[in-house]
DNA sequence: GACAATACTTAGTATATGACGG
DNA sequence: CCGTCATATACTAAGTATTGTC
């Protein structure tokens, strides 16, 4: 039901509400559009490994699983992991086991077969600037030139392999008992940002035009605003008003009694430091680059890993929040106002009781340190602005995030076999006779239909008036009876999540209609259209219907499905792999549009597109040249037969298929892009569509297949973090797989 | 049953990185 | 080799959903 009318995709119309009304254009479906991810793979995968010893120490302790006798792993901890392994080797034993032998055979990444590898990096960089070189140098080089990037070629794909060996195959092993998330969790705690220094004695604070120097707490906060001066925020009466609060909080009584506008205040000199300051980073050499890159290597080495069952396993945000300004999204109450810095008597460490407990800060201690394997988090604090906890947690590419996405795919498509009775029982609950039944069935019909977020109840004042479905209010719904041609329109016109504006226009079952006349009636602009429902009982009844059902597993199965049908529908295997790209843009296009999924538009949109466009002519005249070339040297050849113009002659051929295959990718890329925009502008002068955000209900297995099916490689359509991240999914999809 | 607390996912924006053309 | 630009990553706000508490 829901997901035929996303693929007619209706014009939405989409921004936030300080924009421009939008002229509500009803254009029609641009036929092509998507977005080619040019993919630059090859030197992330050669990132240099700065192997500290604690990562050497880590690496080898993970590979000692099978060595528990040399460790100082508590028994109890070796003798869970010995368990898992059997239950290991007898339940993957339906799927494909081909790389875990290795595994087994306890390869140990010895401190000098660490070293071997970091060399071994190192020399594929090389190889790969000589080849570099090469290739712009001279033809009878070439025959080295080929040798060396063959080299490159072994030792990228042996590198592969050895990572691919040293990848923690999760999925193959048992799950643990119920909400025991983790046996064993060692690490170093979070990393804190560095303390404040004052400001140098030449850059001065100016109050009514007479210089104040200020104290260390005012002063860190006066840098915060001056920091921000060129951005728009700090025109707003709001957070300014936040700002000054809380600034003149952190005054001495004597500031405070001095500084009473912020108007007065001059902020000049500081906002000119900063400036500078980033200047100054911006045109540093090479060299100094290279030590502050090296010296945050070093900092994830440190911070940024931890010890999960015995596997090494980055952590996704180590950091500390440091202190600041609060930026909240659209028109946040709360903008302005000083996001405190926190302090190690802040934070709550959880990891295991016999893991070695992180050290806190030199003169600090933790707010507390507890031992909770039912949570995944690694330390928490509380956030002064919402009064909110935050969490450290690990990256997505770890077996925490790994499963608990897997598992949200397979509840998608739990859904997907009993959708339609679903349907069938909202459809009835339409003519209930309970108001609050009915109620839950137009919103459920909404979630279905258009991929609306369930929509929980906020605290008034506290954040940016947004809404979901369960929370619409009168005044964000018209209805038309007739309008452009369709019966029973529903319009909606609100404020999402992010203050992304929502807007529809939507023709609409009759008796949906007729209830939501219903549901308006005898009220004011600013209730509640679901006066008797909330999210709690929608999910409530959700979860009776299928076990983990809840409202936004709507979005996970419409958006999986509609990518599914849409590529089923586009993609042709005959098609040549630029078609291909672009047929799975436009269906990924196509859940963008239903996840109303939107950015601000590139500053240099414009501009780009020109460049593009400019890059393409002179792309065409290139190609004109290399084929005139490559006729000319086919006449000598002819004429003289010599094997240096045959080889000649192949160069040039190679040159015009190249000339041809990217003039192809980036028309392919213009196509795509101008639709994108196309789509947007039809809709909102601001924003853009964004497709790339879609990944989060996109059931990765469904990509896997596809590119099985069409000879796409993969790294076509997934970078490197999101290959990672998708291990599960590539690992154990076959072309076969139907969501 | 309301409501606060908690935990975890989703999402847009800012910034870093590195490829590519000049 | 260097600047420009697109892409990747970092960051953290803003959601969803469940659980605990009175």
């Amino acid at each position: 039901m829901g997901t035929e009318d996303t693929e007619e995709a209706q014009v939405k119309t989409k921004k936030r509400l300080t924009d421009d009304e939008a002229s509500n254009a009803k254009g029609d479906t641009p036929k092509k559009s998507s977005e080619i991810k040019t993919l630059m793979l090859s030197s992330s995968e050669i990132k240099t490994l700065m192997l500290s010893s604690s990562e050497i120490k880590t690496l080898v302790l993970s590979s000692m699983k099978e060595d528990p006798d040399d460790q100082d792993f508590t028994s109890e901890r070796t003798g869970v992991k010995r368990k898992r392994s059997k239950e290991e080797a007898s339940s993957s034993s339906t799927r494909k086991k081909k790389k875990s032998k290795n595994r087994e055979q306890g390869e140990e990444p010895s401190a000098a077969a660490l070293k071997d590898k970091k060399s071994g990096q190192e020399r594929v960089k090389e190889v790969k600037r000589e080849v570099k070189k090469e290739e712009e140098g001279e033809p009878k080089k070439m025959k080295k030139s080929k040798e060396q990037v063959e080299e490159a070629r072994r030792l990228k794909i042996k590198m592969k392999e050895e990572e691919e060996q040293n990848r923690w195959r999760w999925w193959e092993e048992a799950k643990y008992e119920d909400g025991v998330k983790w046996k064993f969790l060692e690490h170093k705690g979070p990393y804190f940002p560095p303390e404040f220094e004052s400001l140098p004695a030449n850059v001065h604070f100016y109050y009514n035009g007479q210089v104040v120097k200020l104290s260390a707490a005012a002063e860190e906060v006066a840098l915060f605003f001056a920091q921000m001066l060129d951005h728009e925020y700090t025109t707003k009466d709001v957070f300014r008003e936040n700002f000054f609060n809380d600034w003149r909080k952190e005054m001495t009584s004597d500031e405070r009694q001095l500084i009473q506008d912020l108007n007065k205040c001059d902020f000049g000199e500081l906002h000119a430091m900063h400036k500078a300051k980033v200047e100054i980073r911006k045109n540093m050499s090479k060299e100094e680059k290279l030590v502050i890159k090296q010296t945050n290597q070093k900092m994830v080495e440190e911070y940024g890993f931890c010890l999960l069952d015995h596997h090494r396993e980055r952590i996704g945000n180590f950091k500390i929040e440091p202190p600041g300004l609060f930026r909240g999204r659209g028109e946040h109450p709360k903008q302005g106002m000083l996001k405190k810095r926190i302090q190690p008597e802040d934070v709550i460490i959880n990891c295991s009781r016999e893991s070695k407990i992180p050290e806190p800060p030199a003169g600090h201690r933790w707010k507390e340190v507890r031992h909770d394997n039912t949570v995944t988090w690694l330390a928490s604090w509380t956030e002064n602005i919402q009064g909110s906890i935050k969490y450290i947690m690990l990256n997505a590419n770890s077996k925490l995030k790994g499963e608990k996405d897997w598992e949200k795919y397979e509840v998608a498509r739990k859904l997907k076999a009993c959708v339609e009775g679903i349907r069938r029982q909202y459809t009835q609950d339409l003519k209930s006779k309970q108001m609050g039944t009915r109620q839950r069935a137009v919103a459920l019909y909404f979630i279905d239909k258009l991929a609306l977020r369930a929509g929980n109840e906020k605290e008034e004042g506290e954040t940016a008036d947004t809404v979901g479905c369960c929370s619409l209010r009168v005044e964000h719904i018209t209805v038309h009876q007739h309008l452009d041609g369709s019966d029973f329109v529903v319009e909606f016109d609100f404020l999402g999540k992010d203050s992304i504006r929502y807007y529809n226009k939507v023709p609409v079952e009759k008796k949906v209609f007729k209830n939501v006349i219903l549901f308006m009636e005898n009220k004011n602009p600013g209730d509640e259209l679901f006066d008797r429902l909330n999210t709690t009982l929608l999910n409530k009844h959700l979860s009776s219907l299928m076990p983990g059902l809840t409202a936004k597993v709507f979005r996970t199965y419409n958006a999986s499905i509609t990518l599914q049908q849409q590529l089923r529908r586009l993609s042709n295997k005959s098609d040549n792999p630029a078609e291909k790209l672009l047929s799975y843009n436009r269906a990924n296009r196509a859940v963008a549009i239903l996840c109303n999924h939107q950015r601000a538009p590139p500053k240099t949109f414009d501009q780009s597109m020109a460049n593009l466009q400019a890059k393409i002519v002179a792309r065409k005249e290139q190609l004109a040249l290399a084929k005139t070339e490559l006729k000319q040297a086919k006449k000598e050849n002819k004429a003289k037969g010599d094997p240096k113009l045959q080889t000649l002659v192949e160069r040039k051929k190679k040159a015009v298929e190249r000339c041809e295959e990217q003039l192809l990718k980036m028309e392919v890329q213009a196509t795509d892009r101008e639709e994108n925009k196309q789509i947007a502008l039809g809709t909102s002068k601001l924003n853009y569509l964004d497709p790339r955000i879609s990944l989060n209900y996109l059931d990765p297995r469904i990509s896997v297949a596809w590119c099985k099916n069409m000879d796409v490689p993969l790294d076509k359509i997934y970078n490197k973090s999101q290959r990672d991240k998708f291990a599960w999914a590539i690992d154990m999809t076959e072309e076969d797989f139907e969501f």
